[in-house]
Formats: structure tokens, sequence, C-alpha cells
DNA sequence: CGTCAACATAGAGGGATGTCGAAACAAAAG
DNA sequence: CTTTTGTTTCGACATCCCTCTATGTTGACG
């Protein structure tokens, strides 16, 4: 069920010397910005709330994630689909519905990712 | 030379609930997608990058940025234009050169949203 | 004032993205 | 097996976004 994902954020410790770090250079950017971007729409960040709401091992049925939005089924599964390549979530299959939880350690790492500083003492 | 800004991030303590607080409604969703969409670009995200190794404080001329990068010098200045709406850096002209700084405690702002939990003992 | 350099803005073109309806797929139930 | 329900995939279309060239603005320097 889980086919192609990016593994940018879930490397070793940090993915990244951090954002303020040092500078990016193209690769690594590219990767990071396919994970932003994936954050970067009102739904799917909604999408990411409500089933990161449920906590470390929760899961949401889609069926719970559908009504919440006036939009097309279609359309949230597209939605749910780009957050999965993004490496952000995963989902099995259960009978008849699917459940969709986050990643553990994901959002932990684009956080320290964010706020790790440069070496001390490197203003150039 | 600041005109308009999303102050999204920079609010009081911690903006919203959390991501894994509680489902964000519409319109911190809206709000919130923009910063991330912001930095959902590989050419934004290594501007940041660049401006936010200077470290607290730091500044950054764009003609150091421009180099950087085999795009125009337009398209630079759009893509700044585009971090600074978002409220992520602000600028100032001195002279013939204009200078640009991250906007101090967004990065960190941005990290606690994404890793805030929600109020424990909360699965629904 | 005239010129030059640094940077921003305006407008256009081509590709990416969000949305939908229709259809395919999967699993359970009758 | 047929039907029903939940979910994904497909194809199409409107819109947004990244990039460019051309032009405007600001300040420094003779």
């Amino acid at each position: 069920m889980s086919k192609q994902k990016l593994e940018v954020i879930g490397q070793d410790a940090a993915c990244c010397p951090g954002l303020s770090a040092a500078p990016l250079d193209e690769d690594q950017a590219a990767d990071l910005a396919k994970v932003f971007k994936a954050l970067g729409d009102p739904v799917r960040l909604r999408l990411m709330s409500m089933i990161a709401s449920r906590g470390e091992g929760g899961e949401v049925c889609v069926c719970e994630l559908t009504p919440a939005f006036e939009l097309s089924q279609p359309t949230i599964s597209h939605h749910l689909k780009l957050l999965r390549q993004a490496g952000l979530i995963d989902c099995e299959r259960r009978g008849t519905w699917v459940y969709y939880w986050v990643l553990p350690g994901v959002l932990g790492k684009l956080a320290a990712f964010l706020t790790t500083q440069q070496p001390a003492g490197a203003t150039a």
C-alpha cells in the first residue's frame, strides 16, 4: 500500500545540516521543497492536522476525513496521495476502509531542520 | 520597504493550537499554507537558507544572492518578494544595495507549530 | 542634469496543480 | 454471482506558478 515515497526527512538524525546551519545545495533544497510543498495547501494541511491530532500511533479512516471538506472524494484521495508521496503519512487497508497515520518522527525532524542553528561563530 | 506581509506566525506565542493539537479550521489552514507554500520551492528554500545562515541579526545583500543561481535577476527578486509576503524575511535599502534578513523567531515558531502535541489523553 | 548600476515591477508564455465526473478496483453482504 | 459501499485511478479543464524579457525606480557619481 505504500509504494513511492520520499525519504528526505527520515534518513539518519537530522536529514540535512539544517536550514540555518549552512546554505543548502540544489539537491537538498529540491528534496526538502517537496515536503514543504506538500504542506503548502490548505486542504492538505487540514488533512495532516486531522490525522496528526490522533497522536502517536493514531489512525484516521478516509471515511472520516472526506465529509469534513466540501470537496469530492477523489480530490481528497488525491491530496492524501501527495502527502504520502512526500513521506509524511502512510496508510493501510483493513477490510472496506483505509486508515491513514502520520509517519513517526517526521514532524519532529522537520522542526529540527527549521531550528538547527549554524555551528556558532560563523557569521559568514 | 516592508509593505504587505502575513502575520501568521508572529502573533502571540505559538500562533495556532499546533498541527497535532487539534484539527485546523479553514482560516488557520489557509494562512499557514501560505508560509509552507513559500518554502515549497527549491529556489526559495535555498534563498532562505543563505539568509538564515547569517544567524540572528545577519543580513545578506541581493548582489550576493543572485549570482548563486542560474536564474535571471528579476526571478530572484520575485522569489524574495514571495518570502517577504509570507512573513519570513524583511529587507531594507541602504544606498544602492538592498539587504535581506530572516524575521526573528519565525523559524522557531514554525517549528513549534509542527511539534506541539495535543493536550494528552485526547485520542479523538 | 545625465549616466550608470542595483533592484523592483509589469506582462507574457509554458508547464505544473487543484478540481471534477466517470470509471475501475476491492471487499463485504445478500 | 450480483449488488452495494468505500476508495483509487483516469482524463479533462481551469487556474496558478515559475521563468523570461522589457521597462521602471532609486541612489551614487561626475
